[in-house]
DNA sequence: TTTATTGCAAATTATTTGCACATCA
DNA sequence: TGATGTGCAAATAATTTGCAATAAA
């Protein structure tokens, strides 16, 4: 069982979608009820999922549309772990995804690790990195191993 | 005007398909010319375009079924340069991708400067990264200029 | 009442697949 | 002849968009 969405934190973000100029109604309340409960990496499909368990008519347009109103607002953004659906988290918890080709596994990393890469780039290529929209690809030990034997 | 394709090129990419059970036809050996002569990082649809100049009904099927044969075949390899469609290269020529999110521009970079990321991340997180499949996001130099003043 | 939001259907983009017909070996 | 390849149409998958109906302020 999940626990019930902070109400805090929903209302945080209510209130800035209504600062905005949005209004709040049942659906919207529910899609960011679902992502604060979510906690981060989960796809459009997903968050209708957990959404119409409340508000079954609940269409993917809305569900991307809200999405699409949460990143304007700079609370949501989205990344690709690979040829799938994006995954959506909160624009505050930042950091590196690493995605196993072969298990789907994802390895995150802290941004630190890519600072000495991020310079070298900067400096060579005049070329700022911006990472976190798309994954890094590889291997994960698991399946190194199983393939290595 | 572009360059005639080397046929000696052709020829030698012919003769592996023709090795693996492939056949050979007007369709085909026009798509492979037209590869050759684009030397890496086109689309399906470029070429597409390039061979409908001399084998006006060629579908699109037949360009993804034959791309997908010299993959197969070790010969292309094809990557994302981000939301938009694959570019397909040779599997000889290997470097990184650094596509600026302003302009679209893509710098080139050896996998050498990924070393020690690679070292790292094998270390530190038993991941064994593999670049090439997805390009790396970024802004270039003329875009931060011109955005910076 | 005015403007934002929803739900539904239809459009988009990049690929893929089923099938009958054509064709290379 | 028999397997492979082609062209066309239809299917996917993940989003996006137009639009009329609905509801928040």
């Amino acid at each position: 069982m999940k626990a019930a969405a902070s109400t805090a934190r929903v209302d945080e973000i209510v209130e800035q979608l209504r600062a905005n100029g949005g209004r709040m109604n049942t659906a919207r309340r529910a899609l960011v009820a679902a992502l604060v409960d979510a906690g981060g990496h989960v796809t459009a499909e997903d968050l209708a999922t957990a959404v119409r368990r409340t508000h079954p008519n609940m269409h993917m347009a809305t569900v991307y549309r809200n999405l699409e109103a949460l990143e304007d607002l700079g609370v949501l953004t989205h990344l690709h772990l690979g040829h799938t659906a994006s995954v959506y988290h909160f624009a505050d918890d930042c950091h590196q995804h690493l995605v196993c080709q072969t298990c789907g596994h994802v390895v995150e990393v802290p941004d630190r690790e890519f600072d000495r890469l991020t310079k070298r780039l900067g400096g060579t290529y005049g070329f700022h990195l911006t990472l976190h929209h798309f994954a890094l690809m590889g291997i994960c030990q698991a399946c190194a191993d199983e393939s290595g034997q």
